[in-house]
Formats: C-alpha cells, structure tokens, sequence
DNA sequence: TCATTCACG
DNA sequence: ACGTACGTGAATGAG
C-alpha cells in the first residue's frame, strides 16, 4: 500500500520562522533568558500544517551542524560565503528546535558532509522507488527541481504559516518549464543567497527565455555559436564555466548514503509528556493551555473521545439539590457563578448556574426557580457566605433581574487579573485561569462561536463547564491574591475596583433615558440634508458612487479629479477630515463631503445606532462598563458606548437634548473635573511652576504660553498664542515628540522642537520625571499611578526605534492617566456612599473619565451640586488642589 | 475579519 | 535615520 512520507527542510523553515516572528524577538524571552520566537512560529508549523496531513513517515533535515564542509565547498571556494552568520538569539533556539520535532512525533537527521536538500532529495527518491507518496516542505525553492508526479514540494509563503503547493502542472504553468530545468534555470542565474554566479546578467526571465527555447544548458551551448552576436551571448560563451559549475552546485544529491531508511522514520504522532515538558521549559503557556483542553488533539479527531476523561482535574459536579443547599448555607466561602449565553448580560438568556467549594462539593443547575429557594437567597443575598465570583458586577446585575441582589463579595477574579496584569487580558475565565496554571475547557469549545453558538444538548456536559468554572475560580483565589499583595495592590482591589464593580452594576441597570420621539424627527430632518448634500456631490462630480467608500472617494479625488495626495494610507488614499481640509480650498465638492460625513455619522452612529439599543420595556439605554479593559486603568462602555456622545459641534451637541431624566420634575446634573491630568501631573512631578499656576487657579493654558513664549506675567495671550500652548500640554500628556507636535499643529518640526525645549527649561521638574519615569519603567518593566494600579511595558527595551518609543511615551502618559482614573473612581465609591447616607433619589447614571452625570428630583439639586462637588474635590489628597465645574437642566444638553 | 474614519476624554 | 502624539467604540466597505 501507498505510505505518505513527509519530508522537511528543517534549516530554511527554522530561518523563516526567526525572521518571521523578528519584530517579536524581544517580548519573547522566556525568564531564563531564551528567546522563543522561532520556537513559537516552528510550533505553529507543526500543529497546523504538519499535524492535520497525518503522514505514515516523518523527517525533519538539518544541515550538518560541524564537521567537514559539504562537496559544494571544495568544489567552490566561496559557496555560502559573506552569508551573515546565525544571530546568537537564533542558535540558541536550535537544540529546542529538536527537541518540538521528537516531541511532535517526528524524526531528526543530520549527516556530515551533507545539507538538508541532500538527504531529503534522497529519501524522496527512495520513497518514490517504494512507490510512496512523498511531501517535501520547505522554504527554499530549490527543492522543487525534486517534483515529479509522486513528488509535492509545499514552499512556504507569508513566514511559516501558508504554503503554495508544486507539482509538474503548477510549475509548467507558473515558469513554463519542467522541474528538472529548474537546475538549469539556476545554472544560469546564480544564486545570490549560496553567493555563487551563473552567467553575467542573466535574471530569472532571460533564463526561462532561454530554456524554453533551447531546452537545457547543454543544447544551449551546443546552439551558442547560431546566436545573434549580442551582449548576452558574450556572456553565456565567457561564463560557460562558472554556468556549469553553478548546474553541479544546485544540483541536489539523490543518491547519497544515508544511515537511516525509510523503517526508521515511521511518524507517531504528538507525545503529549514530551510536549507539555518542552512547553513548560519554554514557558509557552498558549499551547499549554490547548494541549491540556485537549483541542491539539481534536484537530485531527485524533483523541477527542478520550478528552472528556482526561480533562480530568475536577471533582464530580452534582444536580443542585435541597439538601446540597443545607450543607452549603453553612459555609463562609463558596464560589457562585451564573452561566449566560451572550456578552450583553443585561439581555441574554441565564442558562445555568453553579456554587459550591472544595470541601461541600460543586453544584450545577439549570432551574433558574432555585431562587425562590430562601437558603439560596441567604447565600447570594446575605452577609454571612462570602463569594467567588468571576465578574461581580455581571452577577449583580443578573442577580438584580431575578429580583435578588448579590450580597458579600470576596473574591473577583477577574477584577484581580485586571489588576495583576492588563496585557493581554481578554476577560475570559479560561484563559486568565489557564495563567494561573488552572486549565478549563473554553466556552468555544462548549459552545461554538458566533453564529454557531448553541447550548450542549446534554444537560450533564452544560452542568459540567458551570461546575468546573465555580471550582477553578474557588481554587485561584489565595495565588490572586498573594500576588496582588506582592504588588501592594490590595487597597486598589479591596477599598477601588470592587465596591466601584457595585456602584457600576447599578449605573448599568438604571439606566439613561432616551426621548425616542426626539431622536427620531432628528434622523428625519438629517435624512433630508442627507439626501440633498447627496444629490449635489454627485453633480459636482458628474457621477454617481458610494461617498462612504473611502477607495471610491479616492479615486474620484486624486484621479479623476487629480487633486494632491496630501496622505496614503496602508490601502491607498487617506480621506481623513484633516486631508480634506487642507483640500477644501482647490475644490469645492470637498466642503460638501465633509458636511455630508459628519450627517452620516451622526445618523448612524447616534441616532439610528442609539435608537437600536433603546430598551423598549423602560425606553432606556443600559451600557455596560468595562471595567477590566483600559491598559490605563479607565472604564470604557459598549453597548451603547456613553463615553462618546458629541459635544464638539453643535449639531452632534444636539444629540444629547435626547438624553432625558427617568421622571417628569427631575433634572440632569452633570460635574466634571477641570484638567484633571494637568493636576496630576503638577502633583506627582512637584514643580513649582505649574503648582504656582493652578493654586492660584490660573487659567493654566494662557499661563503656559507665557512660559513658552517668554512673556511677562500678566501679558495678554492671543488666541493663537493659548491654542500652541494648549496643543503642548497635550502633548505633554500625552508623552511628547517634536514629531507628534509639529504635526498636530501643523508647524516645522524646528519649531515645534524648540516649544518643547523652552517648556522643559520652564517647568524643569516635569522634564526631570520624564526622564526618571522611562528609567524606571526600563529598570522595572511597569509604570505605576499613585494607587499602584499597575502598566507593564513588554515593549520598553525593545531594539526597533519606533517600538521602544512607543513603549516610552506610554510610559510617560499612563500614570498621569491611570492615576487621574484613580482618583474619579473613589469619587464615585464617595458620592454614591454620600447620596445613599443622605437618602437622596439621585442615580448616577454615567461616568466620562473626568466628568459624572446624575438625574435627580429638582428639588434635590442644590443639595445634589453641594455634595458631588465636596466629594469630588476632596476625594484624593493631592499637593495640588483639583477643581470641579457642575451644570443642570431638563436635559444632557444642557447639563454640560 | 481588517482597515479606515470619526465620535469622546 | 528612525516616522507616532495617549486612551477608547461603532459604523462602514471590502476581501
């Protein structure tokens, strides 16, 4: 019978995975120091390419490492010559190499005097004498001189993660020639990467021109003297030498001796032991995780029965039961966790739930009418049962939609690993367990993705995935939380983000009232200057086409209209507003683009996509907060997004006349904190200068263009003079580059480097932080805000330029914007503990990084303004005082 | 699913 | 020389 025999070039595939993960290179390394990068890239290789083709027969070839040069070395003296050496960082990934290769099942050779090509063009001709089918994958060209109709070479594009198939038909069709000309071709052009020459200035289309018409190198030579005198017939009679040793130098043997046969290379499969070692060495914690959910093996079908019993760390999961719910009322710790089939908890379906602890045992169920039960309303609701949970404020929420509400919370474990580490969080147990060590099946694997979400059929195998998440969060609490202790992040935990995870869940479930009616004449009245904005583009530009189509606007721009390219994009032409500008002046269809795109967005976004949303039970929006997202420490909001409602013009401001209070009498208040990240700023780097400014509540844009231009104290500042100085605080903020100023103010770079500089000599202790902050962060690997809410940096040693900049400038920006995060969520703890104390109606209904908005009865206003106020200003002790502005009225229009 | 654009702080 | 301002989410077109 046929056997499939699987060669592979290990060196060229080992090398393109380097070079492919390279910009990777410094963010993998393993704590011992290895870089990972091919590792990573070569294991990819493997489990997606090399696994699902399930050979009978396995090889992996490597040059020979040592010893004596190949016959292509004797036979030219410079062959490989000038090839950059292997970087440190590449060899020391080789010994591993070998080791994924055995792990994966497969077989490694090297022989002396031999490279890769060699051995593996042998043993396809052997396989191919057995009548075998052989695969050849590789990254060099080279081997598909090997091709023949029971021979596949599979060269690998895009790195290691595609490859293109050559067989006789690919290559006739693609170079119009047959595999075994592929010698003659590179006979003839050389080869730059082996540092040998064929014959002067002859490139791959003379060669192929040449072949198909004289065949092959010999017939060409014998014909040499029927050419045309010309150039290139020197050439091929001058270098007829160098031709034919370049045809003996790509030749690949096929007949050495080799010490192994085909017996010796039967493929076995993955070994899982052998993987989870190599794995743990490399601390490659992604393939752990899948290796250990068993999906490496599903792939291929391989074992997937058996992955039920080997997932195996669990105890047994039980039906809920009244007698279980005896034993666990009398418990002071138990993990809860509530199962629910979509994102948006405000809406979707409750499936399952489960509780339990190590010592009573896991408990699973589907029927939701458990909460009627009082012993189970006495573990959610009460004080007495502290809880596991894996998103409080999800499970307040939920909880609060059967009428209960979610009582002692110790543990959140997605609240710790937010705080432990923001990178690479995705807010999914699984994974965020898995870094724990802890490994859990993924609800894709439960249930599907997308559109193929569907709940298992067997009740066992949904109670089952419930029951494990309640055991893997009651399990990972004492590791959380000794590392958020060894990060002195326990007061942020305990005392910021969980009582704030509360005051959330009830923002989310009251709910911003929306006036449909409103919103609705709103979109009629931007449908008809949509439509007539509409009408006279495509007259001005004489046709008709799709203006949201940034590829078609650019064309009609640039080509048919031949404006300038002010700015490509990676795709073709940028159509930004601040490209449009500058064009505005040179046609006028560009003005109406501009009014037409800012209508669209407006239409779309905020009148038909907050209208979708719009809760018709209570004609309400319930956003959702994401409290586990910002890697600097801010909320942000989906569904809909709160954070962004126009203010800027006044036709989007208009948008928020439809954000009204819950009842007739009451009004909308809103309080916001007057350049927060300026005071922050001023207070963690202590400069006088700056104190002196906002002590003396100076109006702080106006006082730093004075500084920057050199003026005296009370001097006048035009307009102008405040917008540069303005644009450099930002940039300040924001972890300044001359680069980034120029541009966002449109001036020489010169210019804008000497804004920064005289800023720098004004306010020399914010320019002293800047520099002790990168150290740090260089030296430690994070920046901290002032509540040690914590920003690794993985990219801040990074060896690329732009890389490490970025890494700098984050450096720089995020305590001021995490701490300034900081301090308006104790705010809010504050006030919402303040309006409860005072027993007021008030409801906080949205948060907008430095600014509160509350709907209150209008008699409470005052009483309202004074409080928010107090709380807000005083919620945080800083060197520098901060300032709050507040605004009322019938709606968020006007509370602004 | 990715890229672009634009809304906010 | 290098070529980006910091942090977000939603809609749209195009592959």
């Amino acid at each position: 019978m046929s056997k499939k025999i699987l060669l592979i070039d290990g060196n060229s595939l080992a090398f393109r995975a380097f070079y492919a993960m390279y910009q990777q290179l410094d963010r993998m390394v393993t704590p011992e120091g290895l870089h990972t990068n091919a590792l990573v890239a070569f294991n990819n290789f493997l489990e997606s390419i090399v696994l699902p083709m399930q050979p009978d027969m396995g090889l992996v070839a490597w040059d020979a490492q040592s010893g004596r040069e190949t016959f292509r070395g004797d036979l030219y003296a410079d062959y490989k010559a000038g090839r950059d050496k292997a970087p440190a960082e590449f060899k020391e990934q080789f010994p591993y190499l070998r080791e994924m290769v055995e792990a994966h099942g497969l077989h490694n050779y090297e022989q002396v005097g031999l490279e890769a090509d060699d051995i593996i063009g042998t043993l396809s001709r052997i396989g191919q004498a057995a009548g075998d089918q052989v695969i050849i994958i590789t990254g060099d060209q080279d081997l598909t001189q090997l091709v023949t109709d029971d021979v596949t070479v599979k060269l690998a594009k895009k790195g290691v993660s595609q490859v293109e198939v050559y067989t006789p038909d690919f290559i006739m069709n693609e170079f119009g020639i047959t595999p075994e000309q592929i010698i003659d071709k590179k006979a003839l052009t050389g080869d730059t990467s082996d540092n040998y020459p064929g014959v002067t200035k002859v490139g791959e289309k003379t060669a192929l021109k040449l072949l198909k018409q004289y065949h092959d190198l010999d017939n060409l030579y014998a014909h040499v003297d029927e050419m045309k005198p010309s150039k290139m017939k020197e050439n091929l009679i001058n270098d007829k030498e160098q031709a034919y040793r370049a045809q003996k130098l790509a030749t690949i043997i096929t007949d050495a001796k080799l010490s192994i046969g085909l017996k010796d290379i039967t493929y076995n499969g993955p070994e899982e032991k052998g993987l989870v070692n190599l794995f743990e060495k490399l601390h490659f914690k992604q393939a752990l995780n899948k290796l250990r959910a068993h999906t490496l093996f599903d792939d291929v079908g391989q074992i997937a029965e058996e992955s039920e019993k080997k997932q195996g760390d669990f105890q047994t999961v039980h039906p809920l039961s009244k007698s279980a719910l005896e034993r666990l009322v009398k418990e002071d710790y138990l993990a809860f966790h509530i199962e629910t089939s979509g994102e948006n908890y405000h809406q979707a379906d409750m499936l399952a739930f489960s509780i339990g602890n190590d010592e009573v045992g896991y408990y699973g169920s589907r029927d939701f009418t458990f909460f009627d039960n009082d012993l189970l309303r006495q573990i959610v609701e009460g004080s007495q049962t502290k809880l596991r949970v894996f998103n409080a404020k999800e499970h307040w929420v939920l909880l609060h939609r059967l009428g209960l509400t979610l009582g002692a919370v110790d543990f959140d474990f997605l609240l710790v690993a937010y705080l432990l580490d923001t990178v690479g969080n995705d807010n999914v147990l699984s994974t965020l367990a898995g870094r724990f060590g802890r490994y859990l099946a993924s609800d894709e694997e439960v249930y599907g993705k997308g559109a193929k979400f569907t709940v298992p059929e067997e009740e066992k195998v949904l109670i089952d995935h419930v029951g494990h998440k309640a055991e893997t969060i009651f399990g990972l609490r004492d590791q959380a939380f000794s590392d958020l202790d060894e990060h002195e992040q326990s007061h942020l935990y305990r005392d910021i983000e969980l009582p704030l995870s509360f005051v959330l869940a009830k923002m989310e479930a009251q709910g911003f009232k929306v006036n449909e009616a409103r919103l609705e004449k709103m979109g009629q009245e931007m449908d008809e200057q949509i439509a007539s904005l509409k009408q006279e583009i495509y007259q001005m530009a004489g046709e008709e086409f799709n203006i949201n189509s940034t590829k078609q606007l650019g064309t009609l721009l640039f080509e048919k209209m031949g404006l300038p390219v002010i700015k490509k994009t990676k795709t073709g032409y940028s159509t930004a507003v601040e490209v449009l500008e500058k064009l505005a002046p040179e046609a006028p269809i560009v003005e109406h683009i501009l009014a037409y795109r800012q209508l669209a967005k407006l239409k779309s976004t905020y009148v038909d996509g907050l209208l979708s949303v719009v809760n018709p039970a209570d004609q309400k929006v319930h956003t959702r907060f994401l409290q586990t997202l910002t890697q600097t420490g801010r909320l942000s909001s989906v569904d809909p997004n709160l954070q962004n409602i126009p203010m800027r013009t006044e036709a989007g401001r208009k948008i928020r006349h439809a954000f009204v209070p819950s009842h007739d009498g009451w009004q909308i208040f809103g309080a916001d904190y007057s350049q927060i990240e300026l005071r922050v700023l001023a207070s963690i780097t202590g400069d006088p200068a700056m104190e002196h400014a906002f002590v003396e509540d100076e109006d702080i844009h106006a006082e730093t263009a004075r500084k920057v231009f050199g003026l005296p104290e009370d001097a006048p500042i035009d307009p102008d003079q405040r917008r540069t100085a303005k644009a450099v605080n930002f940039g300040i903020v924001y972890g300044i580059s001359d680069y980034g100023l120029s541009k966002n103010l449109n001036i020489p770079r010169k210019e804008a480097k000497s804004f920064i500089e005289t800023y720098f000599r004004e306010f020399p202790r914010i320019h002293q932080w800047m520099g002790q902050i990168k150290e740090r962060a260089h030296k430690d690997g994070f920046v901290e805000t002032i509540e040690h809410r914590r920003r690794y940096l993985p990219d801040i040693n990074a060896k690329n330029f732009n890389t490490r900049s970025f890494a700098e400038r984050t450096a720089m920006n995020s305590p001021i914007q995490g701490s300034a995060a900081d301090i308006i969520k104790i705010a809010m703890i504050k006030v919402s503990q303040a309006i409860e104390a005072k027993g007021m109606a008030a409801n906080m209904l949205v948060q907008v990084h430095d600014e509160l908005v509350f709907e209150c009865p209008e008699s409470e206003l005052d009483e309202l303004r004074d409080t928010v106020t107090k709380v807000m200003d005083s919620a945080v002790k800083l060197a520098i005082p901060l300032k709050v502005e507040s605004h009322s009225g019938p709606t968020w229009y006007e509370a602004k």
